[in-house]
This record gives structure tokens, C-alpha cells and sequence, in this order.
DNA sequence: ATGCGTATTATGTCTGCACATATTATTCTG
DNA sequence: CAGAATAATATGTGCAGACATAATACGCAT
């Protein structure tokens, strides 16, 4: 008998092993919670947490009633926390650095209002440069509606970006995000400090409070980077 | 006083909504769980449940004695789940195929076996194609430590991809995921179907079970592909 | 004032119990 | 035998109380 497995961490280690070692193989029904907690001598409660946050990590599927087996193909769950740009380079250790290129209020064009279904009214439209140690980081093409951001036609966005003060001043609700990749345009690699052609990385992202769209952003990273993520 | 948000959801819920209504800024300390749980009405422990929720998404920090605050910066976490190839391409709705270009046991290149850490001993390279509706999906490119594979020198991996067969029979512990952006090598653009130097977006994966090394895979996506996550 | 030990306090977690809910197995009925 | 009603079962969640732990605040001695 296992002896003391009292905290429900030790139990989530327990039970990790036990998939790993393949005691409990892929597919398997293991056995259920009050067993479980009998044999570790812990309360069910501390089993059904330890549980929870295995399946939680993809690797239990758990059902009433049917009960809790080892799931047979562990979707890789990569959780990349996208931070505000400036402090991703800050904490790299190098100086950040910002320059607002354009900030105009415009219609915007088609495809734009199609994704942020705003109808024709006009969008601020932020075009700015991050720099990392004086070297070209990321450009960001930004178009903010108005309705989802109050105040945001106060913004100068000249010191502080749009990234920064958004995420501190707009509540949001959900949002997707797209990554791909993205050959530079000769503007776009002159800006950039690259070569026309580049192969640049690219994150899209959409945001909406409730039913609204707050903002609609791309952040084309200078050739090179890489973004990480853990397992 | 609110009347029945007895259930953790519903608490999360309210929780959610005060912070997005500014009741509760950015950086403010919100009451502690004794107070919230008289408040609402129910146990302690079913604001804690809430309330751990609300972290984990990143919304607020918890620490002891000092209380629970609403978090500054909200980092985004978007969770990107890595399935199996196969399973991306049929989901999409689409034909999966599979062709195994080369699988030979060789020694590594030097920045293979110094990310593995394997020493000078050989690894097994394979590359292979995934296909969508006979279009070029992706181009894996993998290397696998016999010693963190069992048994993967007797597979051919002519059939089913080493994506998948590892993912089924090798347990992991760890690893990390590199996302980034590559221009179409003239090779790689002819067995993509692509141009030359077009923008590919790239994966790169190293996966860990304890201390020695399973695998080390590079997948390069047709161009035009998009990774989706949620935020 | 400065430094250290101690008290306080908010969160973290465990326990034992209860009931809710989803799903499967079984039995009953026409 | 088919289909519906019912029972059984595993997980999901709630509650009250208790103790653990970390971090801060306070007070005391120097």
C-alpha cells in the first residue's frame, strides 16, 4: 500500500507516473475515485482535485458514470501567454524602445469592418514600431473602434502603444488569434530593417467585449523571431 | 445583496463581471473569500473554486496574507491545442494522406545532438509529407532517440506517421515548442509545392521524458496556413 | 531609527458528508 | 422483442469546519 499520498498534488504525481509507466496505458479505465482515495488513504475530495487537474492537462477523459480512463491521444496543450510587447523585450534584458507611425481616424477598408462587423463607421487606425535595443522588433498595425474603446480618440498613442493602454483601459470578453507567416513587402521590409521577401511571423488578433469589437490587430515580428511556448 | 450565486460558476461568473465593469479596477484589491462568501451566500470554499478559475485565466493574482488583487497587465494566454496532423486535416473536412520520404538511422548534425544532448550516438531521421485532399499540408522532419523510443527502430513508419505512432506509444515528461517563420528552401518549396522563399510557417518541437531526449521534429506548413487559438 | 521575533491574516488545502447530474445497465411492459 | 421506465453508479459540486502556510504588520529591544 502506498503510504502517505495525502495532498492532492502528491496524488497528481502518483497518477502521472502511473501513466507514464504505462500502468495505466492509453485507453484505460482507472479505477474510481473512492477507491482511489481509500487506497491512498485521502479524502475523495483530494482525489477528484488531483484528477481534475490531470484532465485539465489532456491527459484523463473523464464522464459520470462512465468513469475516468487514460486518454489515448494527449492533445498537446501549448499555452504561449502573449505579454504586452514591451515587457516580452524588457524582460529579454534589452531596452525598448517605441515609435508611433501613424494614428489617423479613417474608414476602414473592407476586409476590416467585414471581421469587426462595424458597419461603415469610421476606425482609428495605430501604426507603430516596438524596437528592441534599437533594432526593429515588431510592427503593429492596429484598428481600434471607437464604440468598444472609450476615450481612446484622447489617446495620442506617442509614448504609450496601443497595446500597453488597451489592455490596461479596455475590458474585453474573448477573442481569437491567428499565427502564421508572412513574406515582407518591400514597405513592410523597410520599416522592418529586413529584406523585401522575409519570411516574417505574423500574429493576428481580434477582440470583442460581449458583442462588440474592441480592436483588430496584426504584429508583424522582424525575421527571426521566435515565439515560445511550454508543454 | 445578491441573492442566489451559490453555484461556483455563478460566482466566477459575477466575478468576472465586476472586473470587466471596472467595480473592481485594474490592480484594486477585491475582498477576501470569507467576505465574498457571506456576500453571495455560500461556502468559503466555493469562491475559493471560483476564484482559482479566475486566476488561472490570468485575471487576477492570489498570494497569502497579502489578498487577491486584479491583475495589471492580463497576460493572454491563448491556448493552442496541438493534435495529431491527421486529426487537424480531418477535422477540416478534408482527405488525409501520408508519404514517407526518408527514414535512415544516422549520426546528427551538430545542433541536433547538442539540443538532445544525445551524445555522438545515432538517431533515427525520418521525413515525411502530410497531405490535405492530395495538397501538400505539411513537411515533418524529425529525429528520434532510439534510447527514449522503444522498440520505434522496429517501425517503418510507412504507413502511420511518427507523429502520430510516437504520440501513442512513447510517453513524455516535457518539452518546449518553438513557433516561427521560414522562407522556402528550394527543396522544401518543391516538396511543398510552393515558391521558392515563400513564407512558411514553422514548428519546432523538442519533447523530454525526464531526462533523456524522445524526440526533436521541425513541421513546415504549406504557405497560407494559420495557426488558430483562442483567447 | 534599525533589526528581529512574534502575532495576525488571507489564502491553500484536507476531511467527511451530502446531494446533484449524467450516463449506463436493467427490468418491466405491451 | 422493442421500447420505455427505473435503478445503479461515477463524477460534479456544495458545505462547514479545521489546520497549514506564507506574507505582512507590529512591537520590542538595542
Amino acid at each position: 500500500m502506498t503510504k502517505g499520498i495525502r495532498n492532492w498534488q502528491a496524488v497528481q504525481q502518483e497518477v502521472l507516473r502511473r501513466i507514464n509507466a504505462r500502468e495505466w496505458p492509453p485507453g484505460a479505465l482507472i479505477p474510481n475515485e473512492a477507491d482511489l482515495a481509500t487506497e491512498f488513504g485521502c479524502a475523495r475530495a483530494t482525489v477528484n482535485r488531483a484528477l481534475r487537474a490531470v484532465a485539465e492537462a489532456g491527459l484523463l477523459d473523464r464522464k459520470r458514470r462512465a468513469g475516468t480512463r487514460v486518454a489515448l491521444q494527449p492533445v498537446a496543450r501549448a499555452t504561449l501567454s502573449i505579454a504586452v510587447i514591451r515587457q516580452e523585450i524588457e524582460e529579454k534584458g534589452a531596452r525598448y524602445d517605441y515609435r508611433l507611425l501613424e494614428r489617423k481616424l479613417v474608414r476602414p477598408p473592407a476586409p476590416v469592418h467585414r471581421i469587426l462587423k462595424t458597419g461603415e463607421g469610421a476606425l482609428l487606425h495605430v501604426r507603430a514600431l516596438h524596437f528592441a535595443d534599437d533594432v526593429a522588433y515588431a510592427l503593429e498595425d492596429r484598428w481600434i473602434n471607437p464604440a468598444g474603446a472609450p476615450a481612446v480618440l484622447d489617446q495620442p498613442f506617442d509614448a504609450t502603444s496601443a497595446n500597453e493602454w488597451l489592455l490596461e483601459h479596455t475590458p474585453y470578453t474573448g477573442g481569437d488569434i491567428a499565427l502564421s507567416a508572412h513574406n515582407a513587402t518591400s514597405a513592410e521590409a523597410q520599416e522592418l530593417g529586413g529584406a523585401e521577401g522575409a519570411a516574417l511571423f505574423a500574429l493576428t488578433r481580434n477582440t470583442w467585449n460581449g458583442d462588440t469589437a474592441v480592436t483588430c490587430v496584426r504584429l508583424l515580428f522582424a525575421h527571426g523571431y521566435a515565439m515560445q511556448a511550454d508543454l
